[in-house]
DNA sequence: TTTATTTTGTTATATTATAACATAACAAAT
DNA sequence: ATTTGTTATGTTATAATATAACAAAATAAA
């Protein structure tokens, strides 16, 4: 469940230790089924795989953990079969990229194309995802006034969760 | 010279290929260095050769990049000599880490502690510094609601600079 | 069912960053 | 000035993240 704020910010509340999570890959999973049938691109067996291990909480995951899973699990997986999926993922907009982190996190809003503005505890890990207009449009105009082309963000927010503290 | 707008944002004017970079250079060192002695900390000949170096131009430099120059010179250096000088710097606010490049550039307002919002060119490789307050607030805004303890921020806009379009 | 395209496998290597321990330089106190 | 503690740098090795280049397999299109 999302909110949207006086601001203009939607965004998901920090996910509670007690939440059933299988119902958020659940969840995922599906989206991201019809996502990719409406466009004509193929989640392939890798790449539901890979997608499901980043979904597995709301922790960014890193590339080398998703690659680690495999390989306990006997699959013998090299970087960049991974790397590639997570390419893939990332391209359609299931996945983004924390780039402080070097690391995965799915999308909760993949249904329609926008930037990720992240909040990311460093304690827990976990980790939320915002689409504030307000920031947007800050953003938008900064650039306007430098006659800046802006092209994508990174906005990541680093700090206690409500959870940790 | 920078300006403020009415959206509450400071920031450099994108640097110009025809501005006198040498005089950047050195108002950076001089402030540099007054800053390290009203601290107290050690402005060491490595860590202000290596500041230099990353103020050598607007563009975000890599570790590897200073290494390379240093080892150009013919000073033996090994990756922790710089990435050590390289911390230095970050935690006196003279640098920033820019994330989503893996690269460091100057601060450009290291007199008052402040969290740096970069708009980077993917062409010419330039970047700058805004302090937008605005999205300051926005990003609190967003954090009280999330019941949220922010401590840092990634803020990183990428696009086509105004010289490169 | 051949052909073209996309996806995945495989090997090697590039890039960025840190751990651990040794030495040197400096500062403070006798 | 000289010992002592502290900070900074040197050195070696390695960890962590990511990509290049080419081969094989799977799928889609003709």
């Amino acid at each position: 469940m999302s909110f949207t704020d006086a601001e203009n910010t939607t965004f998901e509340a920090f996910p509670k230790p007690t939440h059933d999570h299988s119902q958020c890959v659940k969840d995922a999973l599906a989206k991201a089924l019809a996502i990719c049938q409406v466009r004509g691109v193929r989640f392939t067996e890798l790449r539901k795989q890979v997608f499901k291990l980043v979904c597995t909480s709301h922790k960014p995951i890193g590339a080398y953990d998703i690659l680690d899973t495999f390989q306990k699990r006997g699959r013998k997986t090299a970087p960049p079969t991974v790397y590639r999926a997570l390419d893939f993922l990332l391209e359609q907009g299931l996945i983004h990229r924390i780039a402080s982190l070097n690391a995965y996190i799915g999308c909760d809003f993949p249904q329609e194309p926008h930037r990720g503005q992240f909040v990311i505890c460093k304690l827990c890990g976990e980790a939320t995802e915002l689409v504030s207009h307000t920031i947007e449009k800050c953003i938008t105009g900064a650039a306007e006034k430098l006659d800046f082309q802006v092209q994508s963000r990174v906005i990541e927010i680093i700090g206690i969760c409500s959870v940790c503290q």
